[in-house]
DNA sequence: AGCACGCCGACT
DNA sequence: GTCGGCGTGCTC
């Protein structure tokens, strides 16, 4: 028997399956899908088996058998594998990425060279003999002197030292100590035995004695019998308990209750869109559908009710919430109503905790999993509906190898198991909303909110009146107003910043110097904490300069702001007010978002100050007003998304408001309010923002109406990266059809990061069934040649952004 | 990617 | 004379 094992090197040669002979001993076990312990050229490594076979096209004496198995059952399926080579292929990534990003991380190998001695007399370096204290085994990187590792290679080409890798998991199922304690008669056999001095044990196994024939946690029963380890042990050995270890989980600490909601009472709209899937999940049809709502609209009330229909079906369901608001308020809501069958992976686990859910998954303990991104590779065998929460959000999209869409994923899979998708969003993607649009999906409206209350009245204030009339500050009037009495009514206000740290960047008043990064094509930020000033791209830091480094003036200004100035600037306006600051700074720690947001819902702070991760999931209903204090700096980006964010950010943000019996009121601070994505964002209506962007998105050739691919070029010196740029460009052209546009290559928006030059170069196309072929070719070209030279080259099909 | 093999300068 | 520098080439 012969097995096609793809190996753990990430290498251009080495992206194809290996033959291997499967030893007669692993026939009768080995399965696709398993990992394996195998010899690649000098080395041992990971791989996994992706066929089995009875013939190869290679002289079959020549083939190496397999070293290992470790695993007896496959952790991926055949669905999983097949998916791997479809990812691998549409993503241009190498196929051991793909299989090893459907995994959970702790199951990547890890590799540990041991050294093995077979007899340790041969052994006469008297420095090795101290270090092997007798041991016939010792892992290499103990042996830290680089005249040691000499004297060892000189022994293993002798023969008497060998050198073997170990590959383990990174994490290890996490086991208990449990004994099983023998009946009454037994341990009354045994307590004759026990001398009378051995009082302790007497003690004991009279405790044992009033547990006879239970299985027990060694811990607690030392805990419970207030007996040392050691005097268990010695009756262990007597007979009086048989010892084992057992499997456990790591269980996350969060508060859990369980089975304790009840489905609420659907609308109309929830009615009827939720029989239309649970329609298509009773017909078996893999059918995508686009579940546009207004925020609190309930939609998670249509997903729980659709989840439920699939589980009384005897399947499974995977829901994907956006990492941000992968909050406590929304996974609870799961575990509320499905109890222990809901398993949570989000990034706020240690590996082995993701272990541990991925591995209940696996076993089919659980039905539905809700988790970011990844969790659409969930092992479930019996997928019986598949749910994108908030399926405009940008973070579906891998931004390494791999780079896959998780709701492109999500259509493969629901059509491999002939089951409904559910998109769903307040604000969906042009592309999402464009598909429906064709019935390519199938679209379902919730116009209304689901408790009839109002959506939140926005204002927009121009910023420009503002400074005319003098006011310098970074609140408006108005909104200094409204916050002033929400502060005296005490109900609670969230302002919305999207920019952490504290200013944008260092100007001189006199020459008009922006200090810039030594390294990137870029200005620095300031921080306040430590009075530095930071490259968000590389990483520089430096101390701020008190004399302009230009013209050594020293009228030097800090421009722009950030969460940090925000606070601060509350904090004079309206001393008594308290307030919680939330960005990447304040959340670092882990469980510290839980923490801030559980402070904000008990009344902890009147004011909720935060970037982006407030924008979503929150919902309490003691918010009355919300505040986003420059809309502008999403506007602004060079990218043909710029405008879809910031009116889909504008319409998140403002969705917090007044969800619950009070009303709520919303402002919106901006230079631009003429812009349209403003402007709509004023009335929250969808559809007249869609038919607007489409406009422009026509006109320029954007997606939905062509599709896009970006490559990405940066070298270290200047002319070389124009010039493989070209190179690349014009191997494209030649390749594709006539009607595809190929953009660039021109210099990226910030033309420089880590001293390395970036270029990039944009393929728009219709139809292009030449595209994946071309890339191959091109990224052929680059592994092989351009990449000894000092070029790095990415291939972005359907990028996120082209920032 | 690693690792071994192989062919040329500065040291015991 | 040897140790070791990293160029080149292969991995079932």
């Amino acid at each position: 028997m012969i097995a096609e094992v793809i190996v753990d090197v990430a290498a251009y040669p080495i992206d194809r399956p290996f033959d291997y002979a499967v030893p007669y001993n692993m026939q009768e076990v080995i399965e696709c899908g398993v990992r394996v312990k195998v010899p690649f050229g000098p080395r041992k490594v990971l791989g996994y088996v992706v066929q089995l076979k009875m013939e190869t096209d290679l002289d079959e004496s020549k083939l190496k058998p397999i070293d290992e198995l470790i695993d007896l059952e496959p952790v991926l399926s055949n669905e999983l594998l097949k998916l791997s080579k479809i990812v691998a292929r549409e993503t241009l990534a190498y196929e051991i990425d793909a299989l090893q990003v459907m995994l959970p991380a702790a199951m990547r190998g890890k590799y540990e060279k041991f050294i093995e001695v077979e007899e340790l007399s041969e052994i006469e370096n008297p420095a090795l003999v101290s270090l092997l204290k007798g041991r016939t085994r010792m892992p290499l990187k103990q042996v830290t002197d680089p005249a040691l590792l000499k004297i060892i290679k000189e022994y293993a080409k002798e023969g008497i030292i060998t050198v073997d890798t170990a590959i383990s998991q990174r994490t290890k199922v996490k086991t208990v100590r449990m004994i099983h304690i023998a009946n009454a008669e037994k341990l009354q056999a045994i307590d004759e035995t026990i001398h009378a001095n051995a009082k302790k044990q007497k003690e004991l196994l009279e405790w044992l004695k009033g547990h006879a024939n239970e299985t027990i946690v060694v811990a607690t029963v030392l805990r419970e019998s207030s007996i040392q380890a050691p005097v268990l042990k010695a009756l262990i050995k007597k007979g009086a308990a048989i010892e084992s270890s057992v499997e456990t989980y790591r269980e996350p600490d969060a508060p859990k209750l369980r089975d304790t909601e009840v489905p609420l009472n659907l609308t109309d709209e929830q009615r009827s869109a939720l029989d239309l899937v649970n329609k298509s999940s009773d017909n078996n049809t893999p059918e995508t559908f686009l579940l546009h709502g207004i925020t609190g609209s309930g939609k998670t009330e249509v997903y729980l009710q659709a989840i439920s229909h699939v589980l009384k079906k005897g399947k499974e369901a995977i829901v994907l919430v956006p990492e941000i608001s992968l909050t406590p308020q929304m996974t609870s809501r799961f575990q509320q109503r499905f109890g222990s069958l809901v398993a949570v992976m989000h990034s706020g686990l240690s590996a082995g905790e993701k272990y541990d859910e991925w591995r209940k998954i696996h076993r089919k303990e659980v039905k539905v999993v809700v988790g970011a991104r990844s969790a659409i590779f969930a092992p479930f065998e019996n997928i019986g509906i598949i749910i994108l929460d908030e399926e405009h959000e940008s973070t579906y999209k891998q931004e390494d190898n791999p780079r896959y869409h998780a709701r492109d994923v999500a259509i493969w899979r629901s059509e491999y198991f002939n089951c409904p998708v559910i998109l769903g969003s307040a604000t969906p993607s042009l592309e999402s909303y464009a598909r429906a649009s064709k019935g390519v999906y199938t679209l379902l409206e919730l116009s209304k909110r689901a408790k009839n209350q109002e959506l939140p009245s926005v204002t927009v204030v121009d910023m420009r009146e503002e400074l005319k009339d003098g006011n310098r500050s970074m609140f408006s009037v108005p909104l200094a107003e409204a916050v002033r009495i929400r502060l005296e009514k005490k109900e609670q206000i969230v302002l919305f910043l999207n920019k952490r740290g504290f200013s944008s960047f260092v100007l001189c008043r006199d020459c008009g110097t922006v200090v810039q990064c030594p390294n990137c094509d870029i200005s620095l930020t300031y921080h306040r904490s430590n009075e530095s000033l930071k490259c968000h791209y590389c990483g520089h830091e430096e101390v701020v300069p008190l004399k302009c480094p230009e013209c050594e003036s020293e009228h030097i200004r800090f421009f722009g702001t950030g969460t940090q100035k925000a606070e601060e600037e509350i904090a004079k306006l309206f001393p008594a007010a308290r307030v919680l600051r939330m960005d990447v700074d304040t959340t670092r720690q882990k469980g510290s978002h839980e923490r801030i947001l559980r402070k904000f819902s008990e009344g902890g702070a009147d004011i909720l100050l935060g970037t982006q991760m407030i924008a979503k999931g929150l919902d309490f209903p003691n918010i009355t007003l919300v505040g986003v204090l420059a809309a502008d700096t999403t506007l602004h980006l060079a990218d043909f998304r710029a405008a879809e964010k910031t009116f889909q950010l504008m319409t998140q943000v403002s969705g917090r408001a007044g969800r619950h019996e009070l009303a709520g009121e919303v402002f919106i601070q901006t230079y631009t309010p003429e812009h349209y994505a403003i402007e709509l964002a004023k009335t929250q209506h969808y559809e007249p923002f869609y038919n607007m962007e489409m406009g422009t998105r026509k006109q320029y050739g954007y997606p939905p109406f062509f599709y896009i691919t970006l490559i990405q070029f940066s070298h270290e010196d200047l002319m070389k990266v124009i010039d493989y740029a070209d190179k690349g460009a014009t191997f494209i052209k030649n390749s594709l059809s006539p009607e595809t546009f190929i953009i660039g290559p021109a210099s990226a928006a910030i033309s420089r990061v880590n001293n390395r030059y970036r270029y990039q170069c944009l393929i728009k196309y219709k139809k292009e069934p030449k595209l994946i072929e071309t890339l191959q070719q091109l990224i052929k070209m680059y592994r092989t040649s351009w990449m000894k030279d000092g070029l790095l080259m990415s291939v972005d099909v359907d990028p996120s952004s082209i920032f």
